[in-house]
RNA sequence: GGCCUCGUAGCUCAACGGAUAGAGCGUCCCCCUCCUAAGGGGAAGGUUGCAGGUUCAAGUCCUGCCGGGGUCACCA
């Protein structure tokens, strides 16, 4: 007895030579668990608005949310990626009155834009678009016009962008859901009359806001959804004063949208400034599920960039706005995903350009496809001195000769991996899989090492027997690895070049 | 001011309510005729912001403070 509650035992070698011959036995599939017991999960991230290219503030929650897919997908979840365009508003209308302004100016008119337009000079191929589509049909016209088709126009070439942008960073959602083809549809009005059918949508009028002085605050009667029922602070308004819905109404009817589809668990990516909308989406989600679906919402924290030793400032005046493409560009997709996943979801994360480039062991992505690659080489070197490797034919060495305690504590590690899915998968945890690559390839560095000491624990020996058994470990440490990348979404490299 | 979130080694961060709180960087010492040293070993470094509470057991859960960040009807 090692203290209160605690048994000691040590299990005999043989156990973790088992994992190894699993490992090599299900290959990619050892660690994939039954968990989630093909549980409907719906994912949803980005969400950017469509009045622009995604810039790198969206990029941390584009890989947070495909990674946490991929996770719940390889614990056994049945997971559905979903994107909600924010095509309902009024920035799309700002958007199409900066496009037509670039329409204009296609025209070799020059364009107008005032304050409160968006400047940026991706919208000039929009109005080029524009001025093939339609000519000079829409010049001089009054805005009632056109801004319903310049706004589809444009709201749809911006979408279209941002594909391409989450492509480049290998995202790829399965549902697109449109903000604006709630309305006129009556789903806005279904999902309210959903929540009055149980008395928690009143007219009543809001206490103005405590401690903070605000100018231009006035009662107003409104109608008011009763989140206060679910544990919100407040209660919060669906309908302004003018009878119009507010923002908060088709995100009421987004997510009964998404409990009428039938899934059994909502998991919501938002950037940290968001935290004020999560107690009452999930008072919304309680209410319309009836509590039958969890809603998980993560709060996505800033990224900090650096460059060459200093905290990079965005302007978009100065034209340093930083566009994920801009960050794809120059660090890679891989490199950009891994980077992301290396902290908590909420706590802010520095990532430096220079650094992570940089191939070193103070970069984990090196670090971590460093070991890959010394197990590829040891296949490599294997093969090339006639020694047949194959999975099967490692699963089936003699693997009693792995006795040190270095080969079984790397065997123990490796047997980590089925559980630590279960637990990154159970908490909604994607990081945890990062950290745990970056455990592994330190053991195999770590084990590597050892052989300049103790040449009987090098990986490739005289006799072919016992380099069988050490290659099964090491080519299961790298099977493990391409597993854990895959769901991070990284590629894993054979070589360092 | 209300609410949310974070606070762990000098710095950046891990840790499903479980054992002696772990890595990396930085500092100091050491290791290549050897599969990629693009790596590794060792030393030093802690009252987990503070004070209570729950528990057999708390960095983790609860309450109150302190500090950083975010957010606060009629914009999305």
């Amino acid at each position: 007895m090692a203290g209160p509650g605690f048994i000691n035992l040590r299990l005999a070698d043989a156990l973790w030579h088992g994992v190894v011959r699993a490992i090599l036995t299900e290959g990619g599939d050892y660690g994939r668990s039954i968990l989630g017991a093909g549980a409907r999960v719906n994912v949803e991230f980005v969400s950017a608005n469509p009045t622009g290219p995604m810039h790198v503030g969206h990029v941390r929650g584009a890989v947070v949310g495909d990674a946490l897919a991929r996770l719940l997908a390889y614990a056994g979840w049945n997971v559905t990626r979903e994107y909600y365009i924010n095509d309902g508003g009024a920035q799309v209308d700002v958007l199409a009155r900066s496009a037509y302004e670039r329409y204009r100016e296609a025209h070799g008119l020059s364009p107008e834009i005032a304050e409160g337009l968006y400047p940026g000079d991706y919208l000039v191929a929009v109005g080029a678009a524009l001025k093939v589509k339609y000519g000079d049909e829409l010049l001089d016209k009054e805005e009632k016009y056109w801004l319903s088709e310049v706004r589809d126009f444009a709201t749809g070439m911006m979408m279209e962008m941002i594909r391409e942008d989450l492509a480049a960073l290998d995202v790829t959602m399965d549902v697109y859901s449109s903000e604006k083809a709630l309305y006129g549809t009556g789903k806005i009005e279904a999902a309210i009359q959903t929540l009055r059918d149980q008395g928690l949508i009143y007219e009543g009028t809001l206490p103005p806001p405590k401690g903070k002085l605000s100018e231009d605050w006035e009662p107003r009667e409104q109608t008011l959804f009763r989140s206060t029922a679910f544990g919100d602070d407040e209660d919060r308004p669906v309908q302004k004063a003018d009878g119009s819905w507010t923002y908060f109404a088709p995100d009421i009817a987004y997510h009964y949208d998404k409990v009428q589809r039938g899934f059994d668990q909502l998991i919501d990516i938002f950037g940290a400034d968001h935290g004020g909308y999560v107690k009452r989406m999930k008072a919304t989600v309680a209410a319309l599920s009836g509590g039958r679906v969890p809603l998980d919402i993560k709060l996505i924290q800033l990224v900090k960039l650096w460059k060459g030793g200093e905290p990079f400032k965005m302007s978009k005046r100065a034209g340093t706005f930083v566009t994920l493409r801009d960050v794809v560009e120059q660090a890679g997709a891989d490199v950009t995903r891994f980077i992301m996943l290396t902290r908590k979801n909420d706590v802010a994360l520095d990532f430096d350009f220079d650094k992570v480039l940089e191939q070193s062991k103070d970069n984990p992505v090196f670090y971590v496809q460093y070991a890959n690659a010394r197990v590829n080489s040891i296949l490599r070197k294997a093969r090339e001195a006639g020694l047949s490797v194959s999975d099967a034919e490692l699963a089936a060495a003699d693997l009693s000769i792995l006795s040190h305690e270095a080969e079984i504590g790397m065997a123990r590690k490796l047997a980590e991996w089925p559980r630590l899915v279960e637990i990154a998968a159970r908490g909604n945890e994607p990081h945890r899989v990062a950290f745990y690559l970056y455990e592994v390839a330190s053991d195999f560095h770590a084990l590597w090492n050892r052989g300049n000491d103790d040449p009987s624990l090098r990986f490739l020996q005289d006799d072919p027997a016992v380099s069988r058994a050490k290659i099964a470990l090491a080519r299961s440490v790298g099977v493990v690895i391409c597993a854990g990348l895959g769901i991070l979404g990284v590629t894993p490299v054979e070589e360092m070049r």
